[in-house]
DNA sequence: CAGTTTATTGAAAATATTTTTCACTTAGGT
DNA sequence: ACCTAAGTGAAAAATATTTTCAATAAACTG
């Protein structure tokens, strides 16, 4: 992730590691506060305000997504853990990337043209208990 | 929308009334602060406050829905508009319904067999933009 | 490898969003 | 008409996010 950020011409700073390095260890999604904690063991100095910003940055290239639930509202992935789409715990917040969402593509289709929207991306968002916190 | 407020044992009150009246007439999903600027017509010293436990309480009686947007978090439709599934505009925020999502049980039971989760609820939004804004 | 430039940083302040508190009001049963 | 509890709005508190800015440090230059 971070060797892509430099080919893209950002900076490769220690902040930058940290959060990198955090959100590599981590297959959860995690709210910003969750990342500044999770990162500072490997950047003491960091600050929250450079989580946010790297955050987004790292949503902007692609490497995370942002995840929505109904309480709490925004929060972030890695985009490998969930290529698309969502199977997100409620209780314990893993993120499960899950298979065959090509199904979808048929629908998304129908209804474009029943419509008449130009469909851009879609967020499909399954949400419930994982087997342990059953 | 009212009357069944009554049902479920809330009082129909002057504010909760201008509320329901601005969500009955706008057929977009609606930030707070919108549907503040929309009802304060029908009642002058409506606060924001009341917006919010208003919209709150119509979301548990099932009446609203909440959506999110990429970009700004938050917002509330009506639940007759949108029946399930969301299709928005991303620029004039244009909500539609879109039909026959019936396919997407089987998606959802393949997928609680292959991980274990027992799915509670989902959420489809497919974002684009609508013929008028393409 | 030192010097320089400029992106990036963290703290503090600003802004935005949502919730809580509380004294006052009003819906709706009596 | 009265009573009483549910509901209200203003202000304050709690949260969340963004902006500003002087200081720092990547990484390019020679």
């Amino acid at each position: 992730m971070g060797s892509r950020l430099q080919e893209s011409g950002y900076r490769l700073t220690q902040p930058r590691r940290a959060v990198i390095r955090a959100l590599t260890e981590a297959n959860d999604w995690l709210r910003p506060e969750e990342v500044l904690a999770l990162a500072r063991p490997y950047w003491r100095p960091l600050g929250l305000v450079t989580v946010y910003r790297t955050v987004s940055l790292l949503t902007e290239l692609g490497y995370l997504k942002r995840v929505h639930l109904e309480e709490r509202c925004v929060g972030y992935v890695r985009s490998d853990l969930v290529h698309g789409h969502h199977l997100l715990c409620r209780t314990c917040h893993q993120a499960v990337e899950f298979p065959g969402t090509e199904d979808l593509a048929p629908l998304v289709n129908r209804i474009s043209q029943d419509t008449g929207f130009r469909v851009e991306h879609h967020l499909l968002e399954l949400v419930g208990l994982c087997p342990s916190c059953q």
